[in-house]
DNA sequence: GCCGTATACGGAGGCTGCATCCGTTTTTTG
DNA sequence: CAAAAAACGGATGCAGCCTCCGTATACGGC
């Protein structure tokens, strides 16, 4: 039992090749069907037996964190490029969406977020990508704070959840335009009263 | 087959007796277990068998519906009580948080009822009482605005939305006051700017 | 009060998905 | 190239969903 433990010997080929396989299905599979789809049809397209999943992705949980965990590489260069900007309001309007589009972008995400965000279970494997989200969302808040653009008894908890909110309507299915009055409804909730555009 | 279509014939005494003790089951299992609760364990527990439950209530949105319609008595009451307010402003938000209340009282409730509200599907039983929900908070709303109180962008169906928001928090077991914190920074999304309490 | 029939009941069973065990195969190492 | 370590995957047990159909029950007329 190895699998990626960094033991003396080196990972065998057939596991990373597995590895890869599970992952790419298992990404087009969330995508698709949402965070519920059947791990058996997941492992069965990948050419593999349930077992071997299994083997690599003890839960479903572990196996989306490892998902998220390829897909976030895109999602640090968007931080990037919102860094560059002076505009400390601009800047955490545009985490914010970015932050919701990650959240949405399987069906159903949100709510294995919440459950690993409530408790600091670090068993749970979804835990430190939802720590690292809320920390980052703190430090636009406070940025955007000193610039005197938010209320000051916001937090950056409160819009992580107002996010995962966001990403929740989404994922259930309604109309983008009710969508976009909710989050408009929540933007004029945390902008200081006198901002101006 | 008639179970509760009215015709000729006076319904059977085992089917009343059947459909009141799923229905008491039924409660007890959604509050305890959420709205994904075990069918089978209901029936069995109401004393009948898989199919007796399904012939009463062809899906699980079906006596999700007749579950909340007996809750919805007790709701009623309430609605009166709060329209006696004078002050509009308190009324409305007395009724969001008497309907979060209603919306967060099984665990993953709002989910079936989001996908009601989504589309008029006529064959859900949850679009009824979706539609009843959205109306009674339109009026609020504009009874709000009238008396100044409420933006005048803000309608109905997005204050509905919201309190599905926060319900859904709720109901991932986030901690109480984060979602306090939430509701807040909600309501001064909506609430006039200018407004005095 | 009894019987015939409409009506409803409920166990059995097919199906899907989860998760694990263990005999077999593949890969690496020397 | 052989032995050992490591991983594979089919088989399996379990739980829940939903339906079919033979059986039991309540109703209403007599």
């Amino acid at each position: 039992m190895n699998v990626d433990g960094q033991q003396g010997r080196r990972p065998r080929a057939d596991v990373q090749r597995n590895r890869a396989a599970l992952l790419e299905t298992a990404q087009r599979h969330f995508l698709q069907y949402g965070v519920g789809t059947s791990l058996e049809a997941v492992a069965k397209e990948a050419g593999v037996g349930p077992a071997t999943l299994y083997r690599h992705f003890p839960t479903r949980e572990a196996l989306l964190a490892a998902v998220l965990q390829t897909r976030s590489e895109e999602f640090v260069a968007r931080r990037a490029d919102i860094e560059q900007l002076g505009d400390a309001a601009e800047a955490l309007e545009r985490w914010l969406r970015a932050m919701e589009e990650y959240l949405s972008a399987y069906s159903g995400l949100p709510d294995p977020l919440m459950a690993a965000a409530r408790a600091q279970d670090p068993d749970n494997p979804l835990t430190i990508p939802c720590d690292v989200l809320i920390a980052a969302t703190d430090a636009y808040v406070r940025a955007a704070q000193r610039a005197g653009r938010v209320r000051a008894s916001v937090r950056g908890h409160d819009l992580f959840l107002a996010a995962c909110s966001v990403a929740w309507i989404k994922g259930t299915g309604t109309e983008e335009t009710s969508v976009d009055r909710l989050r408009a409804l929540i933007a004029s909730g945390y902008r200081e009263r006198d901002t101006q555009a």
